[in-house]
DNA sequence: ATCTATCTATCTATCGATAGGTAGATAAAA
DNA sequence: TTTTATCTACCTATCGATAGATAGATAGAT
């Protein structure tokens, strides 16, 4: 009664990813394990290769499950009824949720300090998730400070570095207030 | 004669920290092991444990040795004959170049990504040396811009997230620019 | 000078824990 | 009957750490 077959439940597959993805947010790509996911959700680790073979291949359905539903909460850049100023406080005070909430830093920058243990594969998908914050970032200071493209393209480099610094010492320092303190040149 | 009595050829424990600090700057705290500082300096790895008994007690040195070395090189902010700007602008070429030489991100970014497994004595050393730089970038701000020390430490702390935020993008993109756009804002 | 005791720095060998991954059986569902 | 999803049982590799032996230097006492 609680479960209709419209709705089911959450499957294996997504609780695994949920499980990884807070593993790899914590405590990064080394320090996830087939034996930890397995135990959290109640099955057995082998039953976890089953539906994900390797860890890459785990690794990579979190990064592009995160990167859509990213790309799902982000409004079209260009949609007039939205002032550009407005968008770019929703794209922060969501940077924010995340890590504030979670008491983390966020999935892309644990997933890029460990860049040298990725598997191709996830560093692809790494890779594009930054290209879709930035490209994103860049449409819209295209459209808030009336600028060139190239220029624009900087500006978004220029945010997206104070919030993943603003992470970092959000999370070396344990005080949560520096993240609006780094962020108060964007607000 | 190549080494005089004087200059003792670089002695075991510091062979083992340049190892470690190398290790844990290109793939993390977890990502480094005494058999592979043991190999790449040629003795065995229960050699490296009568150095230092435990990985944290190595991480450690390898940590306070940094921040001593960090400190050293500041010039005091307080002193009239160097303007602060340049003082500033010191402070992130040796920023950036460690991270573009080294092609990694900082040791600092990469132990904070990993704080959850971190021995209480790494965080506490990684803490002082955060400490030890926000400080010093407060004092140079209130020179600066004649500002009050509490906005000063603000500033500071925008700086320095900007500086974690360009490395990442950096590591993230293998794009070694995104450093002086991400940091354009404060040369 | 020589013997004795200690210290230093390394070795070999091993421990228990944990990692990612695989093979093959099983039971239910399609 | 084939597919799906799980299990048990295991493998190999690596981890941090420890025990015990050894060779060489050093320092004090005889």
């Amino acid at each position: 009664m609680t479960t209709s077959s419209k709705q089911p439940a959450k499957d294996t597959k997504t609780r695994i990813m949920d499980s990884a993805e807070r593993a790899i947010v914590q405590s990064g790509y080394g320090a996830f394990s087939f034996r930890d996911i397995a135990e959290e959700i109640g099955i057995k680790s082998a039953s976890v290769h089953y539906h994900y073979p390797t860890k890459g291949d785990l690794a990579v359905a979190v990064m592009t499950r995160f990167t859509d539903e990213f790309r799902a909460l982000l409004p079209d850049p260009k949609l007039a009824s939205i002032d550009p100023r407005a968008m770019l406080n929703g794209f922060i005070d969501g940077f924010k949720k995340k890590i504030v909430e979670q008491h983390n830093m966020s999935l892309c920058t644990m997933l890029t300090a460990d860049k040298h243990l990725l598997p191709e594969s996830v560093g692809e998908a790494l890779a594009e998730f930054y290209e879709v914050k930035l490209s994103w970032l860049t449409q819209v200071f295209v459209r808030l400070n009336n600028l060139a493209d190239d220029q624009a393209r900087v500006k978004a480099g220029q945010l997206l570095a104070s919030l993943h610094g603003a992470s970092v010492l959000v999370q070396a320092t344990g005080e949560v207030d520096w993240f609006e303190r780094a962020l108060s040149l964007w607000r």
